[in-house]
DNA sequence: AAATAGATTGAAACGGGTTTCACATAATAG
DNA sequence: CTATTATGTGAAACCCGTTTCAATCTATTT
């Protein structure tokens, strides 16, 4: 029945009253006599109408609106930080609208250029940037955001170059906990398993581990795959294990994510390696389905959904508040989780 | 440097040149002297401006958006039907607004609010509807879109008396051919595990088992828990094993999807039973996890991707070529994977 | 040289709200 | 009973673009 497009004005010639009044209906504080409220009430119900945000926003210089630009959330990673932080910004009333970026394209100027169309009260950047193989101003895009003063926050390692807020897990130290744990436990020949040297998570990652072996003496025996994938993880273990004699294998892995983890270990037992006796495995991430593999899989929590809460926090702050033009960066630790693919004591200290 | 707000007209006076000529320069197809539009383009480029999408689109009455309204994408069949659904949106030049129903609240009216005050050229709802245990009409909140002229395409068993394109996965047949699945490999007492009696896909699915279970004429057992987590998995096995003496124990149990068949794989292995010699499992979704349980899971593909996309195609094409108010309702076929946790032939039609 | 067509450009209206300001009426004070 | 204040309401300006229409200036035709 209601008519296609349904204005404040209709309203206000069909209750006979003004625009102006119909305004002050909507925003109910205005001093509006009990009749008049009480005619015009009605008939936006009738109508169901609801004033246009955009026209309300154009006037009031602010859309109530934030930007996240994120990878697949087919990644469980991702949708962790990306449900929590969604929740928090609704609940500050905001609506978010949603970017992505690919493994293989960065956020680009055409992007950039979108979300400040958008005239978005804040814009919340999530991991997935790639290491340039162009020039490395694409990299700094988001630059722009900052130059329009459109609050930023990223939460992904620092990107030199772009000051802004930043949050981050700290994912060399991630890594280090994962091969002094292992050293722990008695092993010496530890492999690393996937990533891309393309991705900076990757890459940092991979330094921690390489740095840390070394501080351990230990002799490495490494594979690099560009991948993040359980699909990755099966082809890694095939490639690393083929052409090494029984006697140099390595003893244990640390793959990059527990996605590349749960294929390693498929394809270690296709192999006929048992876990953890023949080959210890220990992931990253501590997504849902840890517990439930066999052995369940020793990783590390990085709590993404605390790093998405305290990000649309600082977000909203900036949004909001007009804070100073501040910009930090803060690390996150992150824990590692025990549970028995790599044969610690069994049923301790497992979480969740 | 550039300025806090910068508008058309900013741009213009910088340049010694009207708003029209600006704008002109800026939808490209006017005729502007070269010189002109070299001034201007550079002052533009300079300032980074990008007109406000929203003074457009009031002028133009579309904004280029729509809303997709679904549960968590931490549930990776969500993540995998916004993913896709997200993908062809934004391939057609739309951007996205995500909110989000939680599994006890459905889509209010507060929410549809506001998504006829952001003047969205379509929604998609995925999804999540909960059966109401309040008055029935809150289920029917999305109507208002409809009274709205607001493309509106769902994608979720079908709602009586909402009249919107709809597209849904078979899930009782789905359930059904699970059950012939069993029931072919000699299967008699089987068990139904997971959902909620408040949740329409899940009750869907439960009255597809029994009533395949009566024609075949075989005993029930049954058991009926309010989840869809792996958490729920194990307690439902607890629960459904633990009053049955050992002879009357069922031989199989259908989850109601992967993540209840994670955990339900669990427990069995911590009561000491096999997979598939004392239990076969079947889960529902074929998540990517589904190949790397141990054994790997036998599971129903209901293809959520190609889903996601046929939705959002025709959601463009209520928003764009104005096709006649129709509203139909399509089912999806699902395809059952074989793999290995119910004794199949092991490795063939393996998939992924 | 005058007339006409064509290319550039600006003024102004519009879209849908909010808000300021002024005005009319009603209520209160003196 | 007039002077003052409070209350309810409308006209109009504003937010930031797009588009129509008319005006100017240049170039071509006769």
């Amino acid at each position: 029945m209601a008519g296609e497009k349904i204005t404040i004005y209709d309203i206000a010639s069909e209750a006979g009253v003004s625009a102006a009044t119909v305004s002050r209906v909507l925003s109910g504080y205005q001093n509006v006599s009990p009749a008049t409220r009480e005619r015009v009430t009605s008939i936006i119900e009738k109508h169901h109408f609801r004033p246009s945000s955009f026209a309300k926003g154009l006037f009031q210089q602010a859309f109530r609106m934030m930007g996240f630009i994120l990878p697949s959330v087919e990644n469980p990673y991702y949708a962790a930080l990306f449900t929590a932080a969604h929740e928090e910004a609704r609940k500050a009333g905001y609506t978010v609208l949603v970017y992505r970026t690919t493994p293989t394209e960065h956020v680009d100027e055409a992007v950039i250029g979108q979300l400040i169309a958008q005239r978005l009260d804040g814009v919340l950047l999530l991991g997935g940037i790639v290491e340039s193989t162009q020039p490395p101003g694409d990299l700094l895009a988001p630059l722009t955001l900052l130059q329009r003063h459109i609050p930023l926050v990223t939460i992904c390692p620092p990107i030199p170059g772009l000051d802004c807020i930043n949050f981050h897990s700290d994912l060399s130290s991630s890594v280090r906990q994962s091969v002094r744990h292992l050293h722990a436990l008695g092993h010496h020949r530890i492999a690393f398993l996937g990533g891309s040297y393309q991705n900076r998570s990757a890459s940092e990652r991979e330094l921690g581990f390489l740095d840390e072996m070394r501080k351990l003496n230990l002799s490495t025996v490494y594979y690099h795959e560009a991948g993040h994938t359980p699909e990755a993880g099966e082809l890694g273990v095939a490639r690393l294990l083929a052409p090494i004699s029984k006697e140099n294998q390595p003893t244990a892995i640390i793959a990059i994510n527990d996605l590349v983890a749960l294929g390693a270990m498929r394809q270690l037992k296709r192999m006929g390696l048992s876990i953890p006796q023949d080959m210890a495995i220990i992931g990253c991430d501590n997504q849902f389905f840890c517990p439930y593999t066999d052995p369940p899989l020793t990783t590390v929590d990085l709590r993404p959904g605390e790093l998405g809460r305290v990000a649309v926090h600082q977000l909203l702050a900036k949004a909001e508040k007009r804070v100073e033009d501040l910009s930090f960066t803060q690390i996150k630790e992150s824990t590692l989780i025990v549970r028995e693919s790599c044969g610690a004591k069994i049923g301790r200290r497992e979480i969740k």
